[in-house]
DNA sequence: CTGAAAGCGCTTACAG
DNA sequence: CTGAAAGCGCTTACAG
């Protein structure tokens, strides 16, 4: 029969109440109590019952993982590590967390996530691109959250980004000092900030480095404003490679373009990285295994799903903490293909 | 207010144990009373807390998804599309579903995912490869679970399958009926069960079909038995291009070693599928968005994540079940590689 | 520092 | 068919 508070409590001859100040590590407990208590709890091999707590304590001890459907079964594994860095940063905690996938045409209340709907979450990570009106109705109801890589424009909230810019600034950069004089752009889906940011820092290295004129930069870029997948990329070397101008690199938004890119450039037997460089956005495990291994940005996924834990569960104990940005690092990692 | 089962109750006019009673479709109640309580409860907008009912009612309404974490990290997007399924199907009904990654090199009890210390589940599905005495403790602990893709040999459990024979020799006789003669195979990671069956379905089929004669079969194979990576993949197509043996045709036991093959062909300019057609397994992202498409056998894995998770439920509501495996079937999907 | 007791919001025999 | 009441296993004022 499994233990319950009440056994632990007669066994050590004390009261329930004082087995829970100790289970909680509050104070208020003599130490020989506490020790006496802490003794039996290992003796029986007792732990307290979920629900139970929960029920008292109004808590639901769950925090929610909420992701498009399509980044979430589609794109690379990325959000899948972010998820996976939450639930190890949650190991060492108390929650629980539920992972739910919506669709971007998002109805309130019938697409609402179970967890949504019953109130069985004690805040929400919200990863990537998500409706904006689930959004809403979260800060409506009050109820913590965090975005991760995403943000919305103009609006204020807590939320763990990649330094798209700065990462991508780097990889130009880098093209730049390994001799790399005209360096191209494929871009898509701009209506995603952090293809946009990379975008931006395309252009502002160029300019900083003074490489680009104003005037030819539109023949280096090439951007579809659909879902990435590579296609889009080769479709963007190859229009890249007609345009009639000099090109000895291209910086990809990601590696998917990039791996596009890459097959295109086998295809048109043109040498990667001896006539052109190739860097991408992101450490995919496609990227990695690719031959040659591509060239790209790394991003600390797992790291970003545990800050983001981290700051929903701050939020969680001080729910009127004002708003913050946390924005994480990254490297630029050169592999073969520049 | 949040409203509470009493609440509705004293606005009926009834008490809570007919509240219950409607709220579970439970029978002794009259037509007139559980229309006039529905009627409060939509006008509350109540749902009964899962804390409280589960407490009360001695169960946790979770359900465990166990994933080797190397599985849910680097390969491709198999086992979270078998998650998605069992989310779409979990939510018909109330479980809430705890994904947790393990890793191989387990031990009792330091590494033990929380809901399985805790009691926090009502059962578990276990994806892919994962550690043989986690299988054992759960036996042991009595606690309901389905395998998923995955068999120990020489055991009765519950289990859904991929009828990864039948898709492997549909594969081969496929590539048959196209005309190819000289079909090679490149496998890998022999220890796991589903790419030792499409070797055995690979040499039926061979076998059935008279293709292949026993003493030159060896000559056709290529089959490391370490993790599958696509640089398996080259390799595996280089070692049978140079075996000095007719050959039009390979058989991959999975998508990521076709990936691999197609591109070593590709840099050594081999024409697919004219010279060689390929034909992998599982039907991945990348393959799908590879020039040109990979021909493959197309595994549902959504439908097999639902089915886990209703045998799961059975088995859940009738713990002494006899033991089954559920077989799912697959298609051969011929796109552009043969 | 410690305990008795109420309360969290459900479900489930049991009696009528 | 319906209700009063006990019980699930915790937490938290409150009194001492």
């Amino acid at each position: 029969m499994k233990p319950t508070i009440k056994m632990i409590a007669e066994q050590t001859g004390v009261s329930t109440a004082t087995v829970s100040l100790v289970l909680n590590n509050r104070p208020g407990v003599s130490e020989e109590t506490r020790k006496r208590v802490k003794e039996t709890i290992t003796k029986l091999n007792y732990f307290p019952k979920r629900s139970a707590s929960q029920l008292a304590r109004k808590q639901t001890g769950n925090i929610g993982f909420i992701i498009w459907e399509d980044h979430f079964s589609e794109i690379e594994m990325f959000y899948s590590q972010c998820f996976l860095g939450m639930e190890l940063a949650a190991r060492d905690s108390d929650y629980y967390i539920l992972l739910t996938t919506v669709k971007l045409d998002f109805k309130i209340p019938s697409n609402l996530p179970r967890f949504l709907r019953y109130d069985d979450v004690d805040g929400v990570v919200l990863a990537g691109r998500v409706p904006h009106n689930l959004v809403s109705m979260l800060e409506k109801r009050k109820i913590p959250f965090v975005l991760l890589d995403y943000e919305l424009p103009g609006k204020n909230h807590h939320k763990v980004l990649v330094d798209n810019f700065q990462g991508a600034y780097t990889a130009v950069q880098e093209l730049a000092n390994s001799g790399r004089k005209n360096i191209g752009f494929i871009g898509g889906s701009s209506d995603h900030p952090s293809i946009k940011e990379r975008y931006r820092a395309y252009l502002a290295a160029n300019h900083d480095l003074g490489l680009l004129s104003d005037e030819n930069q539109k023949d280096y870029v090439y951007a579809r404003n659909k879902e990435i997948t590579p296609e889009i990329g080769r479709d963007g070397i190859r229009k890249l490679l007609t345009g009639d101008i000099p090109l000895d690199a291209v910086f990809c938004a990601n590696d998917t373009l990039a791996l596009g890119a890459l097959d295109e450039l086998k295809r048109q037997k043109i040498d990667v990285p001896g006539k052109i460089a190739i860097v991408g956005f992101d450490d995919i495990y496609a990227g990695r295994y690719h031959a040659p291994p591509l060239s790209t940005v790394r991003v600390p996924k797992v790291e970003l799903g545990k800050e983001a834990y981290k700051l929903l569960v701050e939020v969680i104990n001080n729910p009127k903490q004002i708003s913050q940005t946390r924005t994480i690092s990254v490297d630029c990692l050169c592999r073969e293909t520049s």
